[in-house]
DNA sequence: GTGCAACTTGAAGCCGACTTCAAGTCAAGC
DNA sequence: GCTTGACTTGAAGTCGGCTTCAAGTTGCAC
């Protein structure tokens, strides 16, 4: 919890505060999403400023993006400072616009859901389920998101993950 | 378009229907989502009915199970013959309460965003951001989902893919 | 100056949901 | 009966986002 030296953070460090893995971190240095300088011993150490990247990109995940998205979308904001307002609202409300589309898609899908109890459906040809946009829509296996904390104990047993 | 003989849906057929492709109907037959009985030659020969099951699966996918989930779903249905409306309203609303946690994510995650753009955020330990449920939650990778239709080239206002 | 946890590396493994491949077989229209 | 496209198989590959491994090195408290 205390910082060693200077405001330098050591990976494990890091990785404590930002509730990522070293091994996590190691992997988006390596990906160009953060940086590290490096003692004279090789070690790696961190900015402060790193835990606010590392943030973003979680962030940017749980919108969606892919890493490699987040690392476009890192770009547009500085290096070593926190971000202005100007600079943050243009990717938040970017954002939010993405969020309101896996939204409206979902009130979508719930609603098709409705219908389909209404009319003792999955009868074929007459359900919205079956004709859904899937057809348009497939192109190939696409990158299929679907925003789900932890689903957990609940309804929904989760891959274990190893 | 055309059935061959009887009611029975080659392959190919069963493919162009569901959307999916060959490949895929073949991977989940082997996961047990589907059956096909065969023909002298060993070519497979699908009921009407096995639409209904992909279409099945391709709808819980949406909701955000696992194959393995849509087959325990799938367990809880006839085989061979539409459900009832009483058999078809438990699953359905056991979806959309799933869906329901999911939009509630989504909302709680742009009012998160909302709040950064007001405070002129992501300047540590005072953002909604950082301190989200990211280190309670993040025991591991987790199955992280976001419905996204088209990641990339969509009309959606997100950075460029490359 | 030593002991030990924390660090280093690259390569390999894992997960889910498929796709691709190669080499061979089947079905059906002419 | 032949041709041709649709089918068969198991194994291996792909993708994103990591984790695990093995074997060796550093940093710091005592």
């Amino acid at each position: 919890m205390t910082l060693s030296r200077h405001d330098l953070l050591t990976i494990g460090q890091l990785a404590e505060r930002s509730g990522l893995a070293t091994s996590a971190l190691r992997y988006y240095e390596k990906l160009g999403l953060i940086h590290a300088t490096r003692t004279a011993g090789g070690q790696r150490r961190y900015q402060r400023s790193t835990l606010r990247r590392v943030a973003f990109v979680r962030a940017a995940q749980r919108v969606g993006l892919s890493l490699e998205e987040a690392r476009a979308a890192l770009g547009r904001l500085p290096q070593d400072r926190a971000p202005s307002t100007g600079e943050w609202s243009g990717v938040a409300t970017s954002w939010q616009d993405r969020i309101d589309q896996q939204i409206a898609e979902l009130e979508r899908l719930k609603k098709k859901l409705g219908g389909c109890i209404g009319c003792g459906c999955l009868s074929l040809s007459r359900c919205a389920l079956y004709n859904a946009d899937d057809r348009a829509g497939t192109a190939g296996p696409g990158a299929r998101y679907l925003l789900t904390r932890e689903p957990s104990t609940g309804p929904g047993p989760h891959p274990p993950t190893a």
